[in-house]
DNA sequence: GGGCAGCGGCTGCGCCAGGCAGTGACTGCG
DNA sequence: CGCAGTCACTGCCTGGCGCAGCCGCTGCCC
């Protein structure tokens, strides 16, 4: 690796902090202009996604409770975000589905970021969002293990 | 462009949202771990960048009310993660400063990603480095802005 | 140079998202 | 067929944050 590749890396490695915090930011005015919490929308997002369609599993993803996320499906509902429909193979279960009602008003509030992003992603060229696109995408699945593997520092403090 | 590029483009415009959304729950994980809210450490983030010293510019940057910030600096000093230092030239400003004291801390627990990171980026050529850096910093300054400019969708819920 | 509008940070109060722990319904294994 | 485990749900409580009012300080402006 060269000198000069080796502080990109560097830049980029301190830039993606802040990139992450004001980005949530805007998730989270978002969220607020549609009268909804963080959460939801985080949710929302997962839902929309296809990631997983079960209660436990979209809690363990959004990082509460089963408790905690069973008042968030309530105001989800209320708030026409997402809708509960039973599961026919286990009754204890259920499915958690997205609804369409309030997309366009979400595409709405996203519109400056994703035209930036449209912008920006179209003046690179194949490798460079391949690269991108790797990188984020494992990016997601890495920072979900390391949430779940903070490594204990308790060592630290007491020592 | 190409359209596996307009793929490419489209894929990472979908995998963003969710990309943002589990980084910020590893960023809540070690806060948890450092027995600090998100929003301390965030703020640290900011400090270390020399972003700002001020007390109401990085209120406005972490999206809280001056208020709120008071409390949330009593805490960092508390937590020994920051300082307030009176400002020479204006007795009714003052200085935030970072303390150092529990960095240690804080980049063990960034480990697994850091790891993760400089694994990731080690395999990217300058070009892609640079798309990818450029992307995360104007990336930054785009999510600021449109945090403060959040379309208005007032007319979209009376309609 | 004295009054005054504005700014910067601090505080009482209330709200609400989320954790915790216990409950009931249901499943599947022994 | 009973029993331990799973899944979602519910009171109770904590705590971070917004809101609004407050005080001290600054600098403009007559």
């Amino acid at each position: 690796m060269l000198p000069d590749q080796r502080e990109l890396a560097t830049a980029a490695a301190l830039a993606l902090p802040r990139f992450v915090g004001s980005t949530a930011l805007f998730h989270a005015a978002v969220a607020e202009r549609m009268a909804v919490t963080p959460t939801e929308l985080h949710c929302l997002h997962l839902l929309h996604g296809g990631v997983s369609d079960s209660p436990t599993e979209l809690a363990r993803l959004l990082g509460v409770t089963t408790g905690a996320f069973t008042r968030l499906l309530d105001r989800m509902e209320l708030h026409r975000l997402a809708e509960r429909a039973p599961d026919p193979a286990d009754r204890r279960r259920l499915v958690v589905r997205p609804l369409p009602d309030r997309m366009a008003e979400l595409a709405e509030l996203y519109a400056p970021m994703a035209r930036f992003v449209g912008e920006r992603l179209a003046r690179l060229d194949r490798r460079q969002l391949t690269a991108l696109l790797g990188f984020l995408t494992d990016g997601t699945t890495a920072a979900e293990q390391a949430a779940a593997h903070v490594p204990d520092v308790t060592h630290v403090i007491s020592s």
